[in-house]
DNA sequence: AGATAGAATGGGACTGAGTCTCATTACAAA
DNA sequence: TTTGTAATGAGACTCAGTCCCATTCTATCT
């Protein structure tokens, strides 16, 4: 997963979308976007936590809420009840989910760009349908990881 | 929307399903499984029980869990926090989702036969690069409804 | 530098979707 | 009809997520 964190324009990215919304870019909030960006995949707010000790529960939802209206994070559903967030596109690259239903945990692929291609052609033939006028698509793909799969399946 | 709710073999199918798993296809649970087939498209709990007046939301709740299991109902994350049922697309046909992020409905949509060849084979692609076996897939267009976007849109 | 206002934070109470328990009722097989 | 098992209703309970409020920070102005 490419991410601008090596150059460290991630955070002055970051910054500058916070700005636009008049909210500052503060200690909690960027140690959030370092452990997002760190971790390259989409994080329960569980998983968050416990990389942030410090930080309590209140104030990581408000974090989360606060990054998510500034355009810095975005928060996705997997298959269990758990919410959980990434890095948004714009800070990262469009990319897709595969999710395992037993592990609950969350991977992250980049598609090709004659794929994308071709489904932003159907999604707009999709939408035409119904008169829906769209502005994002995902694609999921759900199964086994290959780690709850077991080792056997490598060959 | 096809369903097999026309030719009542609907009730058969969901029948089978549930006697293989020892389960018994009770006035309850049939009806659960009509109200999903007449709405066509994924429903909260609420909306499910708003058609159900007499039914408890426990039983709702087990009833959904049952024919979960029983493979006649599967669950979807939307975009807000309210998990939505809808009736497998063993018992309807394969589709996709648009997701209204403003007012929060689900609707349908279904792609062409020579589209989903091409998703099963990207889904493929996707899931060897981390040896992920893949069991199935969705994909949602996240977008305005015609409703919420105003009636400007329409010419 | 000091004053001031709005933003940020901690923490603790609160909400409500979803789960669990248990006593009671319905059903199927013998 | 008896007997074991599944189904049901009602209500207590859990806990992810929200809300509130008192306190602290920080940017800006004089």
């Amino acid at each position: 997963m490419k991410t601008h964190s090596t150059d460290g324009s991630l955070h002055e990215l970051v910054e500058v979308q916070l700005r636009r919304v008049d909210l500052r870019y503060t200690s909690g909030r960027r140690a959030m976007i370092d452990v997002l960006a760190a971790a390259g995949h989409p994080m329960s707010i569980s998983d968050i936590s416990a990389q942030l000790p410090g930080v309590p529960r209140s104030s990581a939802y408000r974090h989360l809420v606060d990054l998510q209206s500034a355009g810095a994070v975005r928060r996705i559903a997997a298959k269990d009840e758990f919410a959980r967030f990434e890095l948004a596109e714009e800070l990262t690259e469009h990319h897709h989910h595969l999710l395992c239903t037993i592990c609950g945990r969350v991977f992250d692929v980049t598609p090709s760009a004659s794929f994308e291609q071709e489904v932003a052609e159907v999604v707009r033939d999709l939408s035409d349908q119904l008169g829906f006028r769209p502005t994002s698509h995902s694609l999921d793909v759900i199964g086994h990881c290959a780690e709850c799969e077991g080792p056997t399946y490598r060959t």
